[in-house]
DNA sequence: TGATTTTATGTCAAATCTGATATGTATTTG
DNA sequence: CAAATACATATCAGATTTGACATAAAATCA
């Protein structure tokens, strides 16, 4: 992986790593950053089709529009029960979340 | 709700209220309730089914003791997001995760 | 294009979560 | 019963997360 690369994305608070470090993810550690991931995506999905802008829907979910962003990039600052509850915000159910979850 | 009972709870850090203020748990807040609820029963059986006991799993999860008993308890003071960690810890699966979540 | 709207990012104080220690309370065992 | 083992709870410093603000960058459009 490129030097400068590896250095923005640490700093930004990501464990980085060449193939063998990431294979050596825990299977544990893969799960939950998958699920974040398909979390991003689907929150994304569901506020496009509600048709709402990110200042919209950080006022539906009652946080700010910054916040509302890292949450639909995964960030690092963000856990997953956080981005849980912004989706269930938007409206999604239960099992909406198991779906994407699955992914 | 008893009194006393309530301000118990309330330190322990639950929003405690009586019926009303129960039914007006948002549907988002009942289903995160429910996946913790859920996962800490299935934390004991999974721990129980290994045959270790809470100071075992506590090192294998590389926690102590007093916080591992918390999770089992879905304690207040506990995130989904370490329940999800200590579950995959114990050997748990994305898709037992995802059975346990949806009960 | 320039203005407007939308999305992205850096920062930080306050809130929350985590691991650990200490200690208390069952529960089991000799 | 007393010791040992297992589980529960209080507390707290340090780490992480959150919401908010400021501002930048990108996209939309009149």
């Amino acid at each position: 992986m490129d030097k400068l690369k590896k250095e923005r994305l640490q700093k930004k608070g990501w464990k980085v790593g060449d193939v063998d470090e990431f294979l050596g993810l825990s299977p544990a550690e893969m799960a939950i950053v998958e699920m974040k991931v398909a979390l991003a995506k689907a929150l994304v999905a569901k506020r496009k089709a509600l048709g709402e802008t990110q200042v919209s829907a950080a006022i539906i979910a009652k946080t700010s529009q910054s916040r509302y962003a890292k949450v639909e990039h995964a960030d690092s600052s963000v856990s997953l029960e956080l981005m849980i509850k912004m989706f269930f915000a938007l409206g999604a159910t239960k099992k909406e979340l198991l779906k994407t979850l699955s992914a």
